[in-house]
DNA sequence: CAAATATGTAAGCACCTGCTTACATATTTC
DNA sequence: GAAATATGTAAGCAGGTGCTTACATATTTG
């Protein structure tokens, strides 16, 4: 078993677009990311980007479908704690989380546009268990919507005071005025 | 009494710019919106855009100087309801209001950058004045976070639950989560 | 009225973007 | 080892972008 890395590496090469791509999108959102700039952070060619993921598009479509789940991996109770937290805990440089720059208006082909969708709702699906009101899922799209706008504030350059706050503090903030609408609050 | 419109109007045509450039950046956002864009839904020359702003960048900084404080418009208790109810009430094409494109990450210039600070401290004061807790920037911060996170999702394309909904039931949703926040409360 | 100035127009430049092509070199297959 | 294939590289294309320039025409000024 030669453990040596190969000097040519096709499952390495795409899986370094895979990780640069995702980083970049997260940090600068899908506009101001350049396939260029992918491929210098992933060391390597450009044409490559192609011939791997077909387009700019595609890849972004590959990265969501990797990537944009990842919040939700929590039980459906801790659901609103975890994804904050998370939230909360990543470093200001990628503090623009890619699930939010699928919010983004414009742009984005069909390919990339049917990932968006379905990230949504799965969320929205997750959220809407927690309460048993008739219009659980408005109530889950507003609680969406909150921690939609919590993100993009700590993203927004010169907004500091949610980057320099205690994690737990907003946690519990949050978690108190939000389970007036989610009736059921953790267990 | 010549009340005929001049063939040339300097005024006129500066005015008809911005108004299309108020309407285009709250529609597209930044990035997508071109000048020539603006140049033709203003019927104008796009180099005029030049010659009376400068820049995109300091059109946009126009713009925003103009308009972005349409929003702080209410008496102070009443803030968070009227910006939700002007929010709720303007047509889905405009839904990505103007003052949340100033949140999207990288682009922009200097003379942008700077009237983007001063807009979200306003808010952020306006709100704070709400609250005698020792945090109050820090609630304020996460009430403003809702709104603009509520924004973003109506302006989402695939998401209309936010769209559909009755303003008044989410105003009434909204107000009373956020005054555990604004309230002035314990400890 | 004539000169000076303000306003409008058409064309294009320099740069950046996503993407493609032609080719070189490594790796596998027979 | 030779042919076939997989992987990497350099260059460039077509289209779009913000912005500039050279010029034409209307309006104001003396």
């Amino acid at each position: 078993m030669t453990a040596e890395p190969r000097r040519r590496d096709s499952a390495a090469t795409r899986a370094a677009l895979l990780d640069a791509a995702t980083a970049l999108f997260a940090e600068r959102g899908f506009d101001h990311t350049t396939v260029r700039d992918i491929a210098a952070r992933a060391g390597v060619n450009q044409a490559l980007l192609f011939r791997y993921f077909g387009s700019k598009d595609a890849l972004y479509a590959s990265v969501m479908a990797g990537q944009g789940r990842e919040l939700l991996d929590d039980s459906a109770g801790r659901l609103l704690e975890g994804v904050l937290r998370r939230l909360l805990e990543t470093g200001p440089r990628q503090a623009n989380h890619l699930l939010f720059t699928a919010l983004q208006p414009g742009g984005m082909d069909n390919a990339a546009a049917g990932i968006r969708e379905e990230l949504g709702d799965d969320y929205v699906r997750a959220l809407s268990t927690l309460t048993d009101a008739e219009n659980g899922e408005l109530r889950a799209e507003l609680v969406l919507g909150w921690v939609v706008g919590i993100s993009m504030l700590r993203a927004s350059a010169h907004r500091d005071v949610l980057r320099r706050a205690d994690t737990e503090e907003v946690i519990r903030l949050v978690l108190g005025a939000a389970c007036t609408l989610l009736e059921r609050t953790e267990q």
